[in-house]
DNA sequence: AGCCAGTTCTACAACGTTGCAATAACCTTT
DNA sequence: AAAGGTTATTGCAACGTTGTAGAACTGGCT
C-alpha cells in the first residue's frame, strides 16, 4: 500500500507497478497502453495482463502536465435549472463524449461575479477550452479584455461590440428568429402583439441580451405589417422563469385587456402566461395566441401546445465544439462569428384551426425517447 | 513565446516566468500564491504585481500530479434533459462549488455500456471521486466488484445487495414515498388507483428500480387500507418521459375507464397523463386524481398544479458530497447508506376542493427566482 | 562578540507521463 | 561472417507544482 508523498493517501496503480510486475520497462508499458506499433505481440500480452491485475489507469493529471492538453472543456451557462440550458447541456456533454473530450460544468447562476470569474478564466486552468454562455456581464468588461486567457468560444446572445482576442462566438440570429415568429402571428391575422420579456431589473437593462434583440426582431416585423409599435406592449420581467410569465401576464392583461397574442422571450415565460390565461378564461389560440422561444421539452405538452422557435441545439454545440477544437490546435485568427439555423415550430398556440387537424409531432430531444407513437393534438 | 515541449503549442505562464519576473525563488511565488505566512509583505507585493503582469495561473493538472488531489469530483447521471437531473445536477454543482471544488460531468444517457464504464472508472483517473446514478446497470456487475477502483458514493435507487467495498449509497426511500402518496389519495376518498411507472423496456424488467420501489410503496398502501391490489391497474411504460406518460394513460383509460386516481413513477409521467387525461375531456381532480413524483419545476404550472413527491434534493446533494468527502480523506470504513428526506406537496391534481382555495406557492427551485408574489391557485 | 530564536527565502526532489534519441535484438542480404 | 536494415525495447529528461529541509538573514539577548 504504497503512499502519495505529499498526502499520506494511498497512491494508484502507476505505469511503474505495471512495469515492475510484467518484468520491462515504464516506457513498454506507455507503449502499449497507446498502441505503439512495435510491441511484440508475446510482450503486449504480458504487459496487458499486468495492467489488468494491478487495475492500472492512466493519470489525467500525469498526461497534461506532460502533453499540454487535457482532452477536457469546461462548460460554463447560467443555471440548468432552465431547461433551456440542460438541453444544450446535454448536447454539449453528448458531442463532447463523441470527440473523446470531457466536460467540466460551471453554472454562473446568473451572479455577474461568477461570470467575470470564467471569463478571467478561473482561478487555475483545468480544461483546454472554455465554452461559455454570458448572461449578465457588462459590455465594458468585455472591452476591456484585449485577448482571452485561454482558447474560448462564446454563445447565446450577449454580444458585444468586439470579441476579445482569440475568441469566437456562434450565435443564433435571435433577432431574425423574433422576426419570423410575430410574422407568423401578423399573417394568421392577429393585430395587437405584446412582447414579453424584456429585462429590467436590479442590475439595470441589457442592451445585448436576448431579450432586446428578439424585442428588436418583434418591432421590426410589426413596422414591416405595418403596424404601429406601441411601447406599452413591451412588457418587462425580472427573470425569466414561468413565473414571471405569469405575473407578466397578470400586468400585460390588466393594462391590455385587449391583446390577440403575445409574443415571449423564452418557452418557460410562455407557460406561466398560458397558465394565467387559463385562469383569466382566456381561450389559447381562439382569443389570443402565445408563441414561445427555444422549444423545450415542455413545449409540446403546454395546454395548449406550445408554438416556439426551435434553435438547432446540436447544430450550435457541434460548431462550438469545431470552434473551439481548432482554437485549441493552435489557430490564432482573428475572432470569427458563426451563425446557428433555427425554425418555427407552430402548435396549437398560435393556430386558430386548432382542434381540427394539427398531429403535431412533439419534438422530444431527449436521447433515450422513442421515436414516438406519438400523440397527435392536444385539446386546450 | 515558449512553446510546449510535447505540442508545440504556446505554453501557459508558470510559476517559473513569475519568479524571472520579480527576481525571486519559484518557491517564493508558490508561497505568495498559497498565502505561506513567512513572506516579507515587500516580496509579496512584488510578486503579485509580477503575477497579474504575466498572468499567471496555478495549473491544475501540476497541483493534482505533486498532491494528489484534484479537488475535482465526477457526477453521472442518466441524462441532463429529465427535469430531475438537471435539477439535481445543479445542486451537486453549487454544494461542490461552495466547497471549492468543480464538477466533471458525465452522462450515461441511460446506455448500459455507458453506466459499465462509469462503475469500472472510466479509461482513465480524473477526479478524485464519483457520484454516480446508475439506472440499468445489472445487480450481478455490482455484486462481482468487490471493491470501487475510486471513492464512490451511489445515489438513486437502484440498490445492489452489497455495495462495492470503498463506495456509500444516498437513496431517498422511495417505498415509503410512494405509500404517502398512495394514502394521501385513499384518505381523499379515491378506491380505484392505477399505478403507471414500472418499466418493461427491450432490457427487460428492472429488480431494483425506482419504479419496482414505487410500485411496492403503492400496493403496500392500498393493501394497508383494505383496497384488493390489481395487477391489471399497473401499467409499464418503456421510458419515464411525459410522451411516455401520454400514451401509457392512454392504455390505462381504454383499459380501465373508472379509474378515479393514477399514482404516476414521476413528474413527466404525470404531465404526460394530465395530457391525455385534459384530451379525453376527465376533470383533474373532480374526476381523476394524478401524482407525480420527483416534484420538478414543471409541476407548480402543470394544469392543473401537481401534486408530488418531493425529495430533499439539496441534502440528496450535500449528503452525497459530505460522503465522499471522507472517503477522498481517507475514510475506509464499511459501505454506508444514509436516507434522505422527502414530503408529500399536495396542489390541485390531488385536491377535491381545488378551485375554492388552495393558495399554493409554487415551490421554486430556481436559484435566481424572487421568493414569489405568487401564483395562487390556476384554474383547471 | 557570540548565541539563540525567529523570520524569510531557497535548493532539491518527486508526483506519472511521454517525446526523443539511443541501444539492443533480430532478421536479411552479401 | 560481417554489414546493413528493420523491429523491439529502454534511459533520460522535462512538463509545473509543492513538502521537506535547510540556508541566509534579522534582531535581541547575554
Amino acid at each position: 500500500m504504497p503512499l502519495h508523498p505529499a498526502s499520506g493517501r494511498k497512491r494508484p496503480p502507476a505505469l511503474r507497478d505495471v512495469a515492475e510486475l510484467a518484468g520491462v520497462s515504464i516506457k513498454t508499458v506507455s507503449n502499449v497502453v497507446n498502441d505503439y506499433p512495435h510491441v511484440k505481440d508475446s510482450t503486449r500480452e504480458t504487459v496487458r495482463e499486468a495492467i489488468l491485475q494491478v487495475g492500472y489507469r492512466p493519470q489525467a493529471a500525469a498526461q497534461q502536465l506532460r502533453t499540454g492538453a487535457s482532452k477536457m472543456i469546461t462548460l460554463a451557462v447560467p443555471a440548468l435549472t432552465f431547461s433551456y440550458f440542460s438541453d444544450l447541456a446535454q448536447q454539449f456533454i453528448d458531442e463532447a463524449q463523441r470527440r473523446g473530450q470531457t466536460v467540466v460544468l460551471h453554472s454562473t447562476s446568473g451572479g455577474r461575479e461568477a461570470e467575470r470569474t470564467v471569463l478571467e478564466g478561473f482561478n487555475r486552468v483545468v480544461g483546454d477550452g472554455v465554452i461559455f454562455n454570458p448572461l449578465l456581464i457588462e459590455e465594458e468588461v468585455f472591452a476591456r479584455m484585449e485577448q482571452t486567457t485561454q482558447p474560448t468560444v462564446f454563445i447565446g446572445e450577449h454580444l458585444p461590440e468586439k470579441l476579445p482576442h482569440g475568441s469566437d462566438y456562434v450565435r443564433i440570429d435571435n433577432a431574425a428568429a423574433a422576426f419570423d415568429a410575430t410574422t407568423h402571428l401578423l399573417e394568421s391575422g392577429r393585430r395587437r402583439i405584446a412582447f414579453l420579456g424584456a429585462i429590467a431589473t436590479k442590475h439595470g437593462l441589457q442592451p445585448h441580451s436576448s431579450g432586446s434583440l428578439r424585442r428588436d426582431g418583434y418591432v421590426a416585423a410589426l413596422e414591416e405589417h405595418g403596424v404601429e409599435p406601441d411601447a406599452g406592449l413591451v412588457q418587462a420581467v425580472d427573470d425569466w422563469h414561468r413565473h414571471d410569465g405569469f405575473t407578466g401576464a397578470q400586468d400585460l392583461m390588466a393594462r391590455h385587456p385587449d391583446l390577440d397574442a403575445i409574443v415571449c422571450g423564452n418557452d418557460d415565460l410562455a407557460i406561466g402566461v398560458l397558465a394565467h390565461l387559463r385562469r383569466l378564461g382566456r381561450r389559447v389560440p381562439q382569443d389570443i395566441a402565445v408563441i414561445g422561444y427555444d422549444d423545450t421539452p415542455d413545449a409540446p405538452f403546454a395546454s395548449p401546445p406550445l408554438s416556439t422557435i426551435s434553435p438547432d441545439k446540436h447544430a450550435l454545440a457541434a460548431t462550438a465544439l469545431d470552434l473551439l477544437t481548432e482554437r485549441i490546435q493552435g489557430f490564432d485568427g482573428p475572432p470569427r462569428i458563426a451563425d446557428t439555423p433555427y425554425s418555427l415550430v407552430i402548435r396549437e398556440s398560435t393556430d386558430r384551426a386548432a382542434g381540427d387537424h394539427a398531429p403535431t409531432t412533439p419534438s422530444s430531444t431527449a436521447p433515450t425517447a422513442p421515436t414516438a407513437p406519438c400523440l397527435e393534438e392536444l385539446p386546450r
